[in-house]
DNA sequence: GTAGTCATGTAAGACGTTACATGATTCT
DNA sequence: AGAATCATGTAACGTCTTACATGACTAC
């Protein structure tokens, strides 16, 4: 149910509709799950139903109508609520790391390949999520405390990257020690 | 579908239960995803009708009867391809982080707890972590390269957690050195 | 007597993904 | 001509979690 608080997240910043909505989803690394996700259109009818959101039908000549959804004094609290709830650790699905515990059924040259492109990717995605940041920095910014909050979680998912980099350069190395014994 | 390979790859090592794969997943921070899944049950089922395993009913006298699966020959290959196939990032769905991006919304009180909180529980975790880790080490091991590729699992998940502390601790600097301008 | 371990499984519901439908407009 | 953007939504499927059923045995 953290997508409904991720919705009640973003509408508490401003009214925004659901196609909005699935597209600031989907580009921020702490919520992406899951931008590609139309539950996203289910949510807001329920929320709706609960009475934490509203929604305005705009009316376009160019495109079609949208509904803008705007939370309400009900979903702040709940929004509230939520945020001073006991956190949960972080549930880390890593395909990377079921393959190198077993990375022991593979010959030197296909484990060279795999963190190889491993490498590349996480490489990739760390330019693009200091990009992001960056962007982010520059961008005028209202109010200092939500800005310093914005600064820190794109530095929390900078430094996942930068530490599984990390990792990857003692994993090459403790794996080529052993090839040479 | 990686509980497939998940399950997959510990049979490999071994003959188990689906009881016993159930708790090796649930214990094994990796693959913990889902150990409280009873979706083994049926993947097993679906893992023989694919001939990847095959299972011996062993009866037992003072306990249930229990279904050994063990890999077959075409399980052993498929878990090879998977390994050999392109690797995707890992996926973090992290609770905290998504709480410390509305954290304007809080007073300073309350997001002194937030943080006393979860730093408490990725302490806790991280000892858990440790020790794992030592006691796998102090296991009298069998192959050499089987042992490293356990050791530098472990070492990424302890690194994740220390990683983690240490942003904390930046969070906190920067949420007093904020307060007091 | 209450809870935990051993062991397999079902059922219901929540959550997530992919593909598709509609239909005008704009870009290549 | 084909694809992308804007916009809302449905359908089908797949994955994941929670709770429960069964039943003997052990430990507090």
């Amino acid at each position: 149910m953290s997508i409904k608080f991720a919705i009640l997240g973003l509408l508490c910043r401003e009214p925004l509709s659901g196609y909005d909505l699935k597209k600031r989803i989907a580009e921020s690394a702490a919520l992406y799950w899951s931008g590609n996700n139309n539950q996203i259109y289910k949510t807001l009818v329920q929320l709706h139903g609960e009475e934490l959101v509203t929604y305005e039908v705009m009316h376009q000549d160019e495109f079609p109508a949208k509904k803008v959804y705007a939370i309400t004094a009900e979903g702040t609290a709940a929004l509230k609520d939520w945020l001073v709830s006991p956190p949960e650790l972080p549930e880390i699905r890593d395909d990377f790391l079921i393959r190198i515990a077993w990375a022991d059924l593979l010959e030197a040259g296909q484990l060279g390949d795999l963190i190889d492109q491993y490498e590349e990717e996480v490489g990739v995605r760390l330019l693009m999520e200091r990009e992001k940041a960056r962007r982010k920095l520059a961008e005028g910014q209202k109010d200092a405390r939500q800005a310093l909050f914005e600064r820190l979680v794109g530095e929390n998912i900078v430094s996942f990257f930068e530490n599984e980099l990390k990792w990857l350069q003692k994993v090459r190395q403790e794996v080529g020690r052993q090839e040479v014994e």
